[in-house]
DNA sequence: TAGATTGTGGTAAACGTTTTCTATAATTAA
DNA sequence: TTAATTATAGAAAACGTTTACCACAATCTA
């Protein structure tokens, strides 16, 4: 790996000088000098040593990602839409995987702290009130949250509880009165969101809120197919089930088969995320869109502006699409 | 944010003292300095600058990983086994995502040496005969490739070919004749090596190989839909469709209920990787399962032990895992 | 008791860049 | 012409660490 300074020697010039031409500076180099530096940059295949760089300039070009589980298609999609803005502007990116795990965000904020990063975004597990809390405030001016968080950073975030209540709303139309709801963690305010929309389109509709058609999954198609089977083995057993996620409205409905109940003559089935599968399950589900990949990409924006030093809108809200497919609508 | 200095300062000794302290280097330093540093570095929260020790001492703890796609499925949970080994030896990592795209792959190897990282895992997308080698090639002795590439480094591999083999002598055994299959492009061994297991498992049964049987789907559902149909509305349609993953599977079962064919009556479908949404899929999918993860973590293990010197084995080839469910199975 | 050894600490050189400051040659203005 | 300006280039300091080298006191060894 050749240095700046064999670059300089092989070109017969001063480390200063082939500096300068790399960096475009407006320290002024001759057209002949530069020339002789690139020519022997290509020569020697010189790459500068991004180290060093940071080190000198204080800028990293490295941002810090600190998810949950990028086995998740939610975060992976929110990841992708990060990297393809980062690429654009020359950043790189640090993944973390936390799995909501308190202390491994701690460690994981910490390490990129030694990492000096130029920034963080920061998506899913709790970070209120708790130590990473204190710890991300040495970035002030360059974290960037997705989802709702109750932090004081600027966020980007899906408009789940509209987006819940469309769902439901739209299942209230097709004339179902009993609608059953799989949730998760109640610490999770995405969570407590979908639930609030759930609850307001009830009201909304006059129908009656019964606590024992909400249940708790944990996300995966396994909670989904076990929470929606107790649902589904109840003696008023609801006509439809909202799962706050596709997974686990793709484990409900394998449950409804196995019970013999079809979908969506028996019962109605509304997922929420709208991931590429969704389309092509059987029966396609109705779902709830969100925007997961630009989640990314803006959240990327807002950081690289904060960076910059721009101001930005404190938050930006996204809104969700309605996607109405067979598991709900008899033809 | 606080340096060595500060927090020499503090405890009254000398930054080397500091340092020695925090490295636990053999040369000694007193209990009651080292306590009074501790000490320091405590109510000062001082970490240290990773560029500027990765600079002295040559070691960045961080890995370069090049997927094509992170929001693929398999590259997730690869970079998910990746991240999960690495974390456990304090490594980091930086995530290059390329779509199989050769200037991309090589403008993220070139931005991995300018970070110095201490080593890379590859997977996904064509190096061989190509500049991207001959660039890898510096990083010589500390790189990693999953997936079988015609590029001479330590590799981590499924056993494609008897994976497949096993899929079709599973249709074979079911009494198909006629089984059709669903691949992708011809330049990507992993694709080649299931076709290949496709025919031999044809031939050891003495199956007529028929070429208008075989088509080339892009690895998504919407292919497996558009290629499956076409196999599926010719007038000696198969009796079986072996798809050469899990998602492409997908889109076959999708098609073939479109045409008013029932899975496994009237067509029996595999697919391959084993994604967890397989055994939820209505009905159940038949697949050969790719211990993903583990290809990651194996990955890392193997490269921590190149960066640290130690000689592995040139290959590690794992075995796929047949899983038989409904989609094949008549009750 | 003298010399050798050991324990403990500091000074300063390195790592590979960027950039300020200074120096010289070339050009312009008078 | 000569002074002033401009264009171009190099020397050296800085970024925040680690570590080789040196220094001194305390403890052994004979």
């Amino acid at each position: 790996m050749s240095k700046i300074h064999d670059v300089a020697k092989r070109a017969n010039v001063s480390i200063a000088t082939v500096s300068r031409v790399l960096n475009s500076s407006d320290h002024k180099v001759s057209a002949k000098t530069a020339e002789r530096v690139r020519q022997a940059v290509e020569e020697l295949d010189y790459r500068p040593n991004a180290l060093a760089r940071a080190l000198q300039i204080n800028r990293t070009m490295t941002v810090g990602v600190i998810i949950p589980d990028i086995a998740n298609h939610y975060y992976a999609e929110i990841v992708r839409g990060i990297q393809k803005e980062a690429d654009k502007e020359g950043y790189n990116i640090i993944l973390q995987n936390t799995d909501r795990d308190p202390k491994r965000i701690v460690r994981s904020i910490n390490l990129l702290r030694e990492k000096v990063v130029d920034g963080i975004i920061f998506s899913g597990g709790i970070i209120s009130g708790y130590e990473p809390l204190s710890i991300l405030k040495e970035f002030r001016e360059r974290v960037v949250v997705i989802g709702r968080h109750d932090v004081n950073f600027p966020a980007i975030m899906v408009d789940n509880i509209s987006g819940a209540a469309q769902a439901v709303q739209h299942l209230i139309d097709l004339g179902h009165t009993s609608i059953g709801f799989i949730g998760w963690a109640s610490n999770s305010a995405t969570a407590t969101d979908r639930l609030s929309g759930y609850k307001s389109a009830l009201a909304q509709n006059r129908c009656r809120f019964d606590k024992a058609l909400v249940r708790e999954g944990r996300l995966t198609p396994e909670s989904g197919y076990a929470e929606g089977k107790k649902l589904l083995i109840r003696n008023d057993r609801p006509t439809a089930i909202f799962a706050a996620n596709d997974q686990m409205a793709f484990g409900v409905i394998h449950a409804a088969m196995e019970l013999g109940l079809s979908v969506p003559e028996d019962l109605a089935v509304v997922g929420f995320d709208g991931i590429p599968l969704s389309s092509f399950f059987v029966p396609p589900l109705t779902t709830v869109e969100i925007p997961m990949s630009t989640l990314g990409t803006s959240a990327m924006r807002v950081l690289i502006n904060l960076i910059s030093g721009k101001k930005t809108s404190r938050i930006k809200l996204y809104k969700t699409k309605m996607i109405v497919r067979k598991s709900t609508e008899i033809k």
